[in-house]
RNA sequence: UGCCCGAUGGUGUAAUGGAAGCACAUGUGACUUUGACUCAUAGAGUCCAGGUUCGAACCCUGGUCGGGCAACCA
């Protein structure tokens, strides 16, 4: 994960010619969530456009509240927030602002507007207020305090501002052409009233600015070169440019790209919130949720997440990138960093006949197969141990590499071991394999040179630490679904997405730091849970290795 | 439907008037004390029709298809 990825895109174009151009001398964006939600993966791509672009140009990147509408905003969500993208690894230095701070600025903003006659005051229900918007394709027609004066217009903004009106009775309109093909240039309204307790300003204010208008205006005052956002908001970028213009204000730029979207996720705010209401999952942070707190308890690491958005970089056009390859780049970081263990998913029973009833040998077991610095560790070994399930089959084929009577096999770093004969269930269920041993194969490798089909994993039976393995899986059984209108999302519902099994690890497991993440050798990347310890070992799968293991 | 935006292998992207390249995915083979990793190898692409040009993925015109917008949300 070490290669940097060039990052250029046509936003970066954009930059190298302003500044070819000596239009700034210092490129600075933003990332302005509103604190209504957990960050997501699609967030992360806007985070790293945005802080990226900043660090590329050796400019700055604020991180801005956007907390306009006090009815949806906590500051449990403030607080998230901010962890999330410290983890992705980025830092905002001093540069934390609020768009709440900024309320008297807008406030004056606002009546400088009315002032020049660009706003007013529109007392339309918003029945009638859509009615007088019109349709695309029938134009708008005037409201009836369109032509109020400034002054009657700057008396009724000062007395919404005081508390004398009820919600929604009034709301301040720019004043534009309501007979724009561009319906957010028909007088879009800019301030609302709202008797609403805000988590950052109290009850000081009834009053709140749209979206429209603050966000340019936030822009503007923290003097943001370029500002990043998706495509959805093009349509609104001639109003942005208006006010700024009519403010004469500086001039932030808005540019617009694509968001992300991944096979097999969904990523809509609403319907993430369905999922942790209803219980169809454990929470915000479940491991299978595209949260970025979820994908950290999952066991992705943040270069893997940054790494994809690189790859997929910046458009304007709006494609779906196959899950696929987000886990490749996962693996190949996990692969890459993570240290190897042993751990036994799905159990079973092997007994080495000639091995002495209480001996324990403790072998050195390699960390990492390509990383020699990473060193060794012990792992503690008897007459009994558990070895995976789908490493043993009835009158296997040559392609079966794993064991079948009469068959020998290496146990990773051990000793080579032949399978005798095996006991079954009533159900015909293998439960133990009967072995014998080669002494002479101590480590592994035996002295004449002969080779054997394959090697495998296993856990001692008396040092064995039993784990909670929660495995998890996709959490849908359709690459997008939201594509079919007539079907709820939730019809595709995984119902295998997470199934709790309890493993045998290696004893050093129990003691894993919550976060670690381990490669369980021929298995998959495990991480220790957040609420992992020594005494009730939990270990979530991030990925299994690529191509599951075909059963020949 | 009105306006806006876009279109490069299956998927994500690069090439900015001068050899269409990379990654993922897929197939085949090699190696292996992880059926992983690694390595080798194969197939597969410029939406369509015109035009400009010595030369077009790139510029122009017209289509086609896809996406976005029509909250007192952001």
């Amino acid at each position: 994960m070490s290669e940097e990825i060039k990052t250029t895109n046509f936003i970066h174009d954009i930059i190298d010619a302003d500044l070819a151009a000596g239009k700034h001398q210092e490129i600075i964006t933003r990332f302005p969530p509103e604190p209504n939600g957990y960050l997501h993966i699609g967030h992360a791509k806007a985070i790293t456009l945005d802080f990226g672009t900043a660090e590329k140009y050796g400019g700055r990147c604020h991180l801005r509240m956007d907390d306009t509408n006090p009815e949806a905003e906590d500051d449990e969500y403030v607080r998230a927030i901010q962890e999330d993208i410290k983890w992705l690894g980025y830092d905002w230095g001093g540069h934390l602002y609020w768009a709440s701070n900024y309320f008297d600025t807008m406030y004056e903003y606002a009546v400088r507007l009315i002032k020049k006659g660009k706003a007013y005051i529109c007392e339309l229900t918003s029945e009638e207020f859509k009615e007088y918007r019109g349709v695309p394709t029938r134009p708008g027609k005037e409201p009836p305090g369109r032509n109020r004066s400034a002054e009657e217009n700057i008396d009724l903004f000062e007395r919404m501002k005081n508390g004398e009106f009820k919600d929604g009775t009034y709301v301040l309109r720019a004043r534009i052409d309501m007979t724009s093909p561009n319906l957010h240039l028909r007088d879009p309204a800019i301030y609302r009233i709202k008797h609403a307790t805000h988590h950052n300003t109290g009850d000081k204010w009834c009053i709140y600015p749209m979206y429209d208008f603050a966000h340019c205006i936030e822009d503007s005052i923290e003097g943001v070169t370029h500002s990043m956002c998706t495509m959805e908001f093009e349509v609104h970028r001639p109003l942005y440019d208006w006010i700024l213009e009519e403010l004469d204000v500086f001039r932030s730029r808005q540019y617009e790209f694509s968001k992300l979207n991944l096979t097999y996720v969904v990523l809509s705010k609403r319907r993430l919130l369905q999922l942790v209401n209803e219980g169809l999952v454990s929470g915000w942070d479940d491991p299978r949720m595209p949260t970025l707190c979820g994908m950290r308890r999952r066991g992705f690491t943040p270069e893997a997440i940054k790494k994809l958005c690189a790859i997929v970089g910046c458009t304007k056009f709006e494609g779906i990138t196959e899950i696929e390859q987000f886990e490749s780049i996962v693996r190949d970081d996990l692969n890459e960093n993570s240290l190897r263990a042993m751990g036994i998913v799905d159990p079973i029973k092997l007994v080495i006949e000639n091995y002495p009833e209480d001996l324990t040998e403790e072998f050195e077991v390699p960390n990492h197969p390509k990383k020699e610095e990473l060193g060794t560790r012990k792992v503690p070994f008897s007459r009994e141990i558990w070895i995976e399930r789908t490493d043993y089959m009835d009158d296997a084929p040559n392609k079966f590499k794993g064991f079948t009577v009469g068959r020998e096999v290496r146990l990773r770093s051990a000793y080579l071991v032949t399978c005798n004969s095996v006991e079954k269930d009533a159900n015909g269920n293998v439960t133990v394999l009967r072995c014998t041993y080669d002494p002479e194969t101590k480590g592994g490798s035996a002295p004449d040179g002969r080779k054997v089909g394959s090697t495998i994993h296993w856990v001692s039976a008396k040092h064995a630490v039993d784990a909670e393995v929660r495995l998890y899986d996709r959490l849908y059984t359709v690459e997008n679904p939201l594509a079919d209108k007539e079907k709820d999302f939730k019809d595709f519902l995984n119902p295998d997405s997470l199934e709790v099994i309890t493993a045998k690890l290696e004893p050093m497991l129990a003691e894993a730091n919550p976060g670690a993440r381990y490669q369980f050798e021929r298995v998959g990347y495990f991480c220790a849970d957040k609420d992992h310890t020594p005494e009730s070992p939990i270990f979530n799968r991030t990925l299994t290795l690529r191509a599951p293991r075909k059963i020949a």
